[in-house]
DNA sequence: GAGTGGTCTAGACCACTCA
DNA sequence: GAGTGGTCTAGACCACTCC
């Protein structure tokens, strides 16, 4: 059950949740139907905080979130702004595959080369904090955006004792990670990721429909289920024409 | 000024500034310090309010900044718990390759290609968002790790009026952050960058010591100052053997 | 000085986990 | 049921910005 099934604050619509979480998405929704421009002031917390009818602390928490995702930005003294378009529609997520060409406007695709139980090596053993010889499955797919190859993913998944992946399920479902929550009950929280360039072996050249020895973008992830515990380790390559694309915010110096 | 000039909670000793950093301090001091190992459980929130002398919102204050940098982890009616080591070091922020150089242990170097006045195009006038034919200044660096050439780096800044860049004093800080913070009063706050591979052109190869057409890691940044104006766009071409480290956290999906 | 966001408090109650 | 983190409140005061 949800945090308050009926809502004494009528003015947010969305359906259950967090008070703060409802007025976020308000909020957003608000900011993306235009109502404001960037770099436009929102309204004070105090005032936001009386035209909802909930409290300031409440309020705060809400633009904190938005301003987690990039959406707005607080000066102390100033006020609350919305934040350019180039940084809302980079709020970094950890999106599948699928979600994310979404996201880009694009049709996801993929080509299921292998699905097979595997053992964990040494290395193996190491990064997903296994014993060597654990029953690991490995799911290496092409990924396709409007048809096109543009990737190469190599997973190896611990999985729950007694679970198994089903190839027409994922077929179906399309994304590995919708898969392993709505099926499996296994929840992604964060991944660890390395990226550098290689360049293409025969077997991926030919595959990704590249000359070998052509650059690529390798990238390698680790998994991590909300209990932080590695539930995934995988290696992807990309074609030169598919970017990645981050948001670093924050900054380390005083 | 800080915060509080005096400190009443006797326990906190890092100086001045918010009640929640110094706690956020004190306590990432006792993780490094080995008082935890990994997935060991930290004295629950009412405990460390009252031992701490403080309100229990201040402890989750300083709980959150902690997890934000992956350096602890909450769990819903369990408690909060040392993240893993390969978390702990991962948590990702806007470091300047000087500073990343040394969190990785190894040393930084740079060369300075090219220090010069340069007038924005139409492209870079997009990205930096200001007219053409802006004044702006270029700046191309070759780094070293070690000695040896990684990556090269070239920065189209926009300055505030009158600012310059003293080759001389770059040379000495070694990084482009620090002057800029330090003596320009500009102060970097997030960037949005973009990766790909790209094969090595021969001016670049010729630079980086590898040969034409090996595959680079090329990375294309945007850099934001507090108020979220543009105030850098830079270019970066690495080796392979350059990883470039980041960690996601968070799911988008419920 | 008026208005803004930032910090801190004390207390209440809800939701979840585990024995 | 005891213990944990998660949410919400109402109010106070501080620090910053701009007029």
């Amino acid at each position: 059950m949800e945090h308050k099934s009926s809502d004494k604050h009528g003015l947010l619509l969305p359906g259950g949740g967090p008070l703060y979480r409802q007025l976020a998405a308000t909020l957003q929704h608000q900011l993306e139907g235009g109502h404001y421009g960037a770099n436009e002031p929102l309204p004070a917390e105090r005032d936001l905080a009386a035209s909802f009818r909930v409290s300031r602390d409440t309020v705060r928490k809400a633009i904190r979130l938005l301003e987690e995702q990039g959406v707005v930005y607080s000066d102390h003294g100033r006020g609350t702004f919305v934040a350019p378009e180039s940084v809302r529609q980079m709020s970094r997520f950890l999106d599948s595959f699928t979600d994310d060409a979404h996201r880009r406007g694009g049709v996801p695709g993929q080509q299921i080369l292998l699905l097979e139980p595997a053992v964990a090596t040494m290395a193996l053993a190491s990064l997903l904090q296994t014993e060597p010889d654990a029953a690991l499955v490995r799911l290496r797919r092409l990924r396709l955006l409007n048809g096109v190859p543009v990737g190469l993913q190599d997973s190896y998944l611990r999985l729950p004792p007694g679970a198994t992946i089903v190839r027409r399920e994922l077929e179906a479902k399309g994304s590995l990670y919708r898969l392993l929550i709505e099926d499996l009950g296994v929840r992604p929280c964060e991944c660890l990721e390395s990226l550098c360039a290689v360049a293409a072996q025969p077997d991926e050249a030919a595959l990704l429909k590249v000359a070998a020895g052509s650059p690529l973008l390798a990238c390698e992830r680790v998994t991590l289920s909300d209990r932080r515990q590695p539930i995934e380790y995988c290696e992807m390559r990309y074609v030169p024409s598919y970017r990645y694309k981050t948001r670093v915010n924050k900054w380390s110096l005083g």
